[in-house]
DNA sequence: CAATAATGAACGAACGATCGTTCATATGGA
DNA sequence: TCCATATGAACGATCGTTCGTTCATTATTG
């Protein structure tokens, strides 16, 4: 009996994923080169041998786990990008802050890994994603319903919309990934508002 | 006699320059992990147990390029050292601008090396620049003549000036060592008169 | 000044360790 | 039986570092 379980026809399999689940933690706390696939093994709990069941290199491990990671960055019920559909820049500021600071916290591996990409292989697994950028923000203004945001005369609203996005990953990469805990002397939130409040208003004062 | 000069006792010692160019090219390039120190004793053209006799180990020469960088960094005549000497926030944004843009021309070395010392080492040989940021910034802020910068009210001047500079030198970051040209899809010169009318007077229109 | 001793930079073979990868073999369910 | 999965010893290459040695230069001596 119990025929009604096992659907995967192969056996368990589960292997594959602690080696994956292993080699992200390795590569991210110490590069690539700096990780062997004996240490690899170990901490996924797997043969040496077995690794090369898998994957056909220790490279091709690290680009699959990469197109992995993107595969899942770019599905649109992530946080920003439900932000981008369900809501209007520039009034969705703060939406946007809260969204970078959830997709820093839920993707700060591959954050990482794209740092190791950029420093161990001259970003070539990952360069491509950088290109095109603005066309890809007013692609994503245009598909709004809507009309286009209402801006200050002479602002792009695409590049205006980057501006936004790209403070708030920086700052949450600050804090989450380097470990500069608190760098502008205020919590998360209060730096989301003072954010906001300078993107809307700017620094100047009115009365000017 | 002739003592005045021949500070240094011993002979030439142009080897110990050369190869700590040809480390940071390398390191830069491809890692610490991933480069040998044959590969830099060839690169220098010098002998491999040479290197042993300028630098303890690797590590060390890793480390030693590290400080040298950083002690050049710090250096008060560097540009964004002399705005901030000699211009005050808010006005002088587009000087910040430019002033960024020369760091990470002149420091793009440096800055790869810090990714490499938080991708291979954890950070720990550069954590320490992260921590107190914000109060070195109202230190910078506190020592200008003038009393403080005029901006809106509510809004922290220190905290403030960071999110500008810390916003240009991720754009050119961006631009110059993640070699995403054209990010936002225009100049630089024209993208820093973006941000910086931003900066001052907000994304809103003024009619509101 | 000439002769000698001392210095430490420079060299490259060699060491033991570890690297990524392969392979012969074992296992166990279909 | 078949075949995908798993194992770990083994391979050749390369790693960081050490070592004995050479050699030009400097310092000391007479």
């Amino acid at each position: 009996m119990t025929l009604t379980k096992t659907p995967s026809p192969r056996a368990s399999a589960g292997n594959r994923e602690r080696i994956l689940k292993a080699a992200t933690t390795l590569f991210r706390r110490q590069g690539f080169h700096g990780t062997s696939t004996r240490e690899i093994a170990e901490k996924a709990g797997v043969s040496l041998g077995n690794i090369y069941n898998h994957f056909k290199t220790k490279e091709d491990l690290f680009v699959f786990i990469l197109a992995e990671y993107e595969k899942e960055y770019f599905r649109p019920d992530q946080p920003l990008y439900k932000v981008f559909a369900d809501t209007s820049f520039p009034e969705n500021i703060e939406a946007l802050g809260e969204a970078s600071g959830k997709m820093v916290h839920k993707f700060g591996d591959y954050m990482l890994l794209m740092y190791v990409d950029v420093v161990e292989f001259d970003a070539k697994h990952i360069a491509r994603l950088f290109h095109g950028m603005r066309d890809r923000y007013a692609k994503l203004l245009a598909s709004r319903p809507g009309g286009p945001p209402r801006l200050r005369s002479g602002l792009d609203p695409a590049a205006a919309m980057m501006m936004v996005v790209w403070n708030f990953f920086n700052y949450f990469m600050m804090e989450k990934l380097f470990k500069a805990k608190g760098h502008y002397g205020m919590s998360d939130p209060d730096a989301i508002r003072m954010f906001a409040s300078v993107f809307r208003k700017g620094l100047l004062p009115e009365d000017r």
